[in-house]
DNA sequence: CAAATTCTTTCAAAAACTTGCAAAAGTAAA
DNA sequence: TTTACTTTTGCAAGTTTTTGAAAGAATTTG
């Protein structure tokens, strides 16, 4: 047999695929209760999970696994993904706002800044530098000048990163970059995934004007990876539930906040 | 018999193709049941299928196989020229076989590449380099290690070409590029974006083996830049209908020629 | 910290797949 | 029609993949 590094199946058969992804549905299940359920071993299951896991279409958790709710891009798995989306859609406005015509600018992944790059049709000339796919699909026949950051495909996000962005990015300079976070906090900004952290911090040095898009939710949250510090900032961009305790943070770190 | 490299039939009867696209119609069906319901044999059904999946009009996975169209998540991007696509399925056929498990491969734009991309499920752990975006949807969710190769994005081809993508593919080595072409002579290969010229050329110069996909209308066509020279090439992949004044000309650059 | 649970890895059996071969079924030319 | 040739088919041998069980590692819980 051949050497295959702990992987551990060639492909799932598309009917099993449906059906734990449908008895996934609903939340968080475990090993045993999809188990029983499909009428296979556990060991079975784990397996199954595992590829399902590896094209980034369900996570698992100890104990069982949930569904990688595939709301276009957006890492979130159990949490909800829409449920702040009127705040990212106002966000995006105001970003919009900041932005003129023949920019140099960067999108970063993550939904909110996608909602600013459904809007940058109001622009005729732009030259967009993006790292997300996502955005890139949004912006394919804007008739924006288009540059991707190549680098290693995360799934999770569709994003590239990781030390390979390094030399593409080195060779720009960017006017505005906007970018998304997972968490902000006092210690500055932080992301699930080292090479994505990794790739943000490049951008912010390669950058003229750093704004961030983070409605409140984000405040206050910490993650995995610190992706840079707060003084990296320029202007943040959130929406009016931004506390008084942040508001005066972002204000002594001169940054401003563009809100409501 | 000839030798055709595993490929075991030559054409499928269109009455059979119909009754069993037909037998596949509502989702996933086990050898067993398709054969005992065409009564034929099961070997049979297998070399049918291999048949039908060679023209893309069916998925077989272990135990069984779907109907290609039905299931979900397939047209991304409309595919654009179906002309000649049996010759490009074909053609992306005999490349697989010159893929083994753990490879790391270029995968260049282009319709016949794409169809390359779509067959790489076969296998469970590549690392694919791509400048392609259609390639990287393709892949997006195969669980490979997908790298994208950035640079200035190219509408018309969907790929990210041009003087940036140098620096990100001058880190990387790859073992086997494929690549299309629009034409090729005696004096090399043509392309219609100088960009894309640029970007192929220093595909070949990171790659051990340089192996390119064209039928055979692709012979004594130019276009407007020059994008390598026959001799960067080492295997062409092509069909049946290849003139003999191509073929000797090939034997003469030492490059080897995969047909039939 | 120990007990209990869950995970990973390894192994062997079962199921499924591929390939080579020879017989059967087609096809085309004489 | 016969003959020579090609293609398809089923079988069988050999290979690969999947699966469940079990042992040991890791993680969570009390």
């Amino acid at each position: 047999m051949e050497n295959n590094r702990g992987i551990s199946r060639k492909l799932l058969s598309p009917e099993r695929e449906e059906r734990i992804l449908a008895a996934l549905g609903d939340g968080l299940r475990t090993i045993t209760e999809l188990s029983t359920e499909l009428g296979v071993s556990e060991a079975t299951i784990r397996r199954d999970l595992q590829s399902l896991e590896r094209r980034a279409l369900a996570a698992r958790v100890h104990g069982g696994a949930v569904r990688a709710d595939s709301g276009r891009g957006e890492p979130l798995f159990h949490e909800k993904t829409n449920l702040r989306a009127a705040q990212k859609e106002e966000i995006a406005e105001r970003a919009l706002a900041l932005i003129e015509e023949n920019d140099v600018i960067y999108l970063d992944g993550g939904s909110t800044v996608l909602a600013l790059a459904r809007r940058l049709g109001a622009f005729r000339q732009l030259t967009v530098v993006t790292n997300s796919l996502m955005a890139a699909s949004e912006l394919m026949e804007s008739g924006h000048k288009l540059i991707l950051i190549g680098g290693e495909f995360r799934p999770l996000s569709r994003t590239m990163v990781g030390p390979l962005t390094q030399p593409a990015a080195e060779a720009l300079t960017i006017g505005k970059a906007f970018l998304g976070t997972i968490g902000i906090t006092e210690s500055g900004l932080w992301t699930t995934d080292p090479g994505e952290a990794f790739t943000k911090k490049l951008i912010m040095r390669r950058s003229e004007t750093v704004i961030l898009l983070a409605d409140s939710g984000k405040f206050g949250r910490t993650s995995l990876a610190e992706s840079g510090a707060l003084g990296d900032l320029d202007i943040v961009i959130t929406d009016r539930d931004l506390s008084g305790e942040y508001r005066k943070l972002l204000k002594k770190q001169k940054i401003e906040v563009v809100t409501q």
